[in-house]
DNA sequence: CTGAAAGCGCTAACAC
DNA sequence: GTGTTAGCGCTTTCAG
């Protein structure tokens, strides 16, 4: 007995065995037709080899690889993680595998390589999971045609003929902004993300909606854009305390900006909640050790990730079927508002 | 000209440009030995037709992948994320690609369905990016045997005969220490991460060698277990402050801990850095906007997940060679202490 | 119930 | 320079 190298093949099983390469397919595939004894037999050495199917040579022939592409950005950040984790249980649970891509940059103007790597490793689907920044997107028709692949992407505006799995950004801050006038707050900035992504446009628009359903004319000194980071959000309150001086509450595009929010305001002495109403989005889990602890608006990125797979799955799995996608195009999950310390003016009745 | 349905093959290509499929093979992989013109009749051809050969079918046979495993857990969390993308960049430019697996915890079980996945779509090396919790790691010497896999491991203790890449938590927690006593505190508590996870009882084993040093013995009153939550930092410091009346500075085992440290001791009046000195772990991006900003020890965990790809390729590519392995096997990079206000009792001379 | 032949898409080894 | 043959490890016919 001697130490064979590389992995054993199913011809090798069969040998010892005693039978065909057919036979050992069956079982493997665990198909009927094989008798008990058979079947028995080579289970057994199978065992003994520690022998595994080559999931390669499967695909080859099956024209399938059960693997999906994920493509991401920005892995540094907590919300593409989340939504990746997302995406990686679900595929556990479905079986299948995933090819990751991470862009260098939310606006990587480079994507057929991407596209390319993965079309050359047989994936059976894609999820686009980049946010929509700029025209990051304007590529999507042009190739939809050229590869057939399956594709669901994440995080930007819903359009015809492409499935796309969203939070409801627009209605989370219309949330945040109606939690403020409910506090009796009166004047209510805005400290929006950058503004070529899809998402910090949307958020910013719930803002001007609700102003509006108040009669309010949304300024251009009552907002101020950030980049998402917490040094951002610190500079965007200064400016907007000075450029917006009867301003008693604010909402941040996001928790991190947030957070710079309170730290000047700290600085500045100005209370919050009592001159300074304070709401984020997205719930980070630091968010509720902040202090005080943030109001903030939840979206659940590991769900996402979630949806997303079930349905590239579903696609994938009935073109199989022959049917022609007859699905509904776009999900959009509602983002739930989580109510702390930072904007609580009134006491609550509970 | 109608619409093919799937790809074009190499025989297509070959068939198309009037040569055999050997030729058309001798171009795609830029080798010499072919006519100029010949390469570029067949070159139009697979523009035209928009040909792409099949990585899968050339993994079967040259019985090499180009693809990483990556096993990490703990996605939610921003540590394991910043390293995956460090393993992204990396792979990205040496032209590997990644199947990627996130455990359901850290120390899941249930390894073995992880390794056969990975294992049946013939991956060239794996990148076991899972911290140790616990015996998580007991299955090492077992595995190795059984599977010839070039393997990696992050976070971990550095053992014999196996590669790890991790960074010195030992020193880092010493660095910690050292700046508290240098400003002037004398009585240096600790929080510390979960017990069994061998980070923590680095950092714990940091402090206490620093306490030594100083002739001071740690006392079991001097530190406290949390979890890495913020919520489980704010209960320690509660306990810790009754417990150690004397205290008057903590290092805390990670930057999650440490704000929750801070929040207590706002709500507590203690002041920062004047009652209560603070350093953390980890430099996430928020903690310079702690309340005071924090100061920590910077970890590269970006750097991690570089080191680790390029060192699992050089033993990939050196095995080739049939050269045996030969390699230091253990990488131990030095953390960088970030000094901000929360640890600042004296004034810095610049 | 089982096996033989063919082939998924590609490349290594050899001819010429 | 280029083509032929064989085969990576498996599954899909189709016989028997």
């Amino acid at each position: 007995m001697h130490l064979r190298a590389g992995r054993p093949t199913i011809k090798e099983v069969a040998t010892a065995a005693g039978v065909s390469t057919q036979t050992v397919s069956r079982v493997i595939n665990k198909r009927p037709d094989v008798s008990p004894e058979t079947r028995k037999r080579v289970q057994t050495v199978i065992e003994e080899l520690k022998y595994r199917p080559s999931a390669l040579a499967r695909s080859l022939i099956q024209q399938r690889s059960y693997t999906l592409g994920v493509v991401t950005a920005g892995l540094r950040f907590i919300g593409p993680s989340r939504t990746l984790s997302g995406i990686t249980k679900a595929a556990e649970e479905k079986g299948y595998s995933l090819l990751l891509k991470e862009l260098p940059q939310f606006d990587t103007a480079e994507i057929t390589p991407i596209f390319q790597a993965l079309h050359d490793r047989h994936v059976d689907g894609i999820i686009w999971a980049v946010a929509e920044v700029g025209d990051n997107r304007k590529w999507i028709n042009h190739h939809s045609l050229e590869t057939s692949i399956p594709m669901v992407y994440l995080a930007m505006e819903p359009r015809q003929d492409v499935l796309v799995v969203s939070i409801d950004n627009y209605l989370g801050a219309q949330m945040a902004v109606r939690h403020l006038f409910q506090q009796g707050y009166k004047h209510i900035g805005h400290i929006a993300g950058p503004m070529d992504w899809w998402e910090a446009q949307q958020r910013m628009k719930g803002w001007e909606a609700v102003l509006a359903e108040a009669k309010m004319q949304p300024d251009v000194h009552h907002w101020v854009e950030g980049n998402w980071s917490s040094a951002s959000g610190a500079q965007a309150i200064e400016k907007l305390l000075i450029q917006y001086p009867e301003m008693d509450a604010v909402f941040v595009g996001n928790d991190q900006m947030a957070l710079g929010v309170m730290q000047v305001a700290a600085q500045k002495g100005r209370r919050i909640p009592e001159d300074l109403g304070v709401v984020g989005f997205d719930d980070i889990p630091e968010s509720a050790f902040f202090f005080p602890p943030l109001t903030t608006i939840q979206q659940d990125q590991y769900r996402i990730g979630k949806v997303a797979v079930e349905q590239i799955i579903q696609i994938i799995e009935s073109n199989l079927d022959g049917l022609e996608s007859e699905h509904s195009n776009s999900f959009i999950l509602s983002p739930t508002p989580v109510v702390r310390q930072s904007s609580l003016r009134i006491k609550e009745v509970s």
